[in-house]
DNA sequence: CAGTGGTCTAGACCACGGA
DNA sequence: CCGTGGTCTAGACCACTGC
């Protein structure tokens, strides 16, 4: 009748509040800068803190903000770009590799691995714990599962575990020819161990690439390599890969 | 100082709660099975509903649930395989592509877009949506960016706009000679309109593939994809890819 | 219409970091 | 020690689905 509609539509208050503050980041703060505490901006917006919080945390999955405990939000830098698809025909661990091993140790590997290296569900596999590092902040956290099938001569000299140990698991690894490799994303949640060496909390949002390396016919060695979802940017292909930064719906300007 | 240690590290419930509810999941319940309602979950645990449901959504954000708005929440299948980087010098639309082209209108890009594709900010490029069904269901939502100069033969007697334009902008892409592309993949959340197209709610978490076609020395058209992060496993390379249940850390056995 | 998950509130206490 | 974000509670109402 003569009542216009105010909101056919009502927006969720914090989807809205996402909104709000995105822009206000655009604007009105710049990289590092560090933004009220969540109470005084709840109460700025007139919303309860769980209902900021929940406008927060998008924005933090987005990569916009990083919230640190006992600290503070501060506006994150744009996503670095890390690349997880050249090389398509190395081994892992050859010279220029930007993985730094940490830790080998033989142990079995979770089931779904040793179906994918069709080893017996309790046959110990060594398992290469290796960390990647970019612009000073770590990005990524791997567990190689190597057979001992792969590497049939590694030298009982070698220390039994430690980054000597990983060293010398990989070297062996090379001597294999490196038939070709596939890769998965998807998302998950970090483990515990995961998330300290990430420095974030367990359960952050992690992006899980999973490499087959095939040799000989078969799976030779597989990496499980965790990312942290909120600060890195996965690139394949022929060069760097491109830098989108994916903009909400335009409003009627 | 007789007292024995019982928790050096108290685990948050909702994480003690996402452990227990997995390990059900794995034992007790099979695909598409309906879980009790949310209320009666929390009591069963003898927690409030929030902290169940904190844990309820990272299961799903893992994957391993799915909820739906006047419904319930479900037990989902595993994440299903799709090939992102198969094809890896071919133009988007040729024969065998699993894209659907749904739309196309001419507008001016987001700013990021126009950046990449080094035009105007206010030039109107041709932008193609598509979409890319998986066993029956919506998977990923795509924009298809190509500026004009990349099709400079677009016949005036084709469609406006509509899925028969979308063809013609793609068939006259195809005349140029691709020279290489490169991807990116990050985390995001659904805009209004992906989350629609998607089946999701707005700011579902969702993994953004941004690839960049290279023809005569320069970006000639540009691809954001948005896949369910939920219910997706990107696979690039050689084949298929692996299919890795990451498992929660092993407790003593 | 009844039942589901989604949003929101107004509190409380805890764990961590830095001064 | 204080201030921060992280967890948790016990409610309330809303939007959607299917009967």
């Amino acid at each position: 009748m003569g009542t216009t509609q105010l909101e056919t539509v009502p927006e969720p208050k914090y989807w809205h509040l996402k909104t709000v503050l995105s822009e206000a980041l655009d604007s009105e703060f710049s990289v590092g800068e560090i933004l009220p505490n969540e109470r005084d901006l709840a109460a700025r917006f007139g919303v309860a803190r769980a209902t900021l919080r929940q406008a927060l945390e998008q924005l933090e999955l987005e990569g916009r903000l990083q919230r640190r405990r006992g600290v503070g939000t501060t506006v994150a830098p744009p996503r670095v770009g890390v690349a997880v698809g050249t090389e398509q025909h190395a081994w892992p661990g050859l010279a220029g590799d930007v993985w730094q091993p940490a830790d080998c140790v033989q142990a079995a590997p979770p089931a779904a691995v040793a179906a994918a290296l069709e080893t017996a569900p309790d046959e110990a596999v060594h398992t290469v714990r290796r960390s990647r590092v970019s612009h000073g902040q770590p990005v990524a956290a791997e567990l190689l599962y190597v057979p001992a099938s792969s590497v049939p001569d590694l030298s009982a000299i070698d220390a039994p575990s430690g980054p000597a140990r990983a060293r010398a698991v990989l070297r062996e690894l090379h001597r294999l020819e490196l038939e070709g490799r596939d890769s998965s994303v998807e998302l998950g949640s970090a483990r515990a161990d995961d998330a300290k060496e990430l420095d974030r909390l367990p359960g952050a949002p992690v992006l899980v690439v999973t490499t087959r390396f095939l040799a000989a016919g078969r799976t030779a060695a597989l990496s499980v390599a965790t990312y942290r979802a909120d600060t890195c940017r996965l690139t394949f292909g022929d060069s760097g890969g491109v830098e989108i930064h994916q903009t909400p719906e335009r409003r009627a300007s």
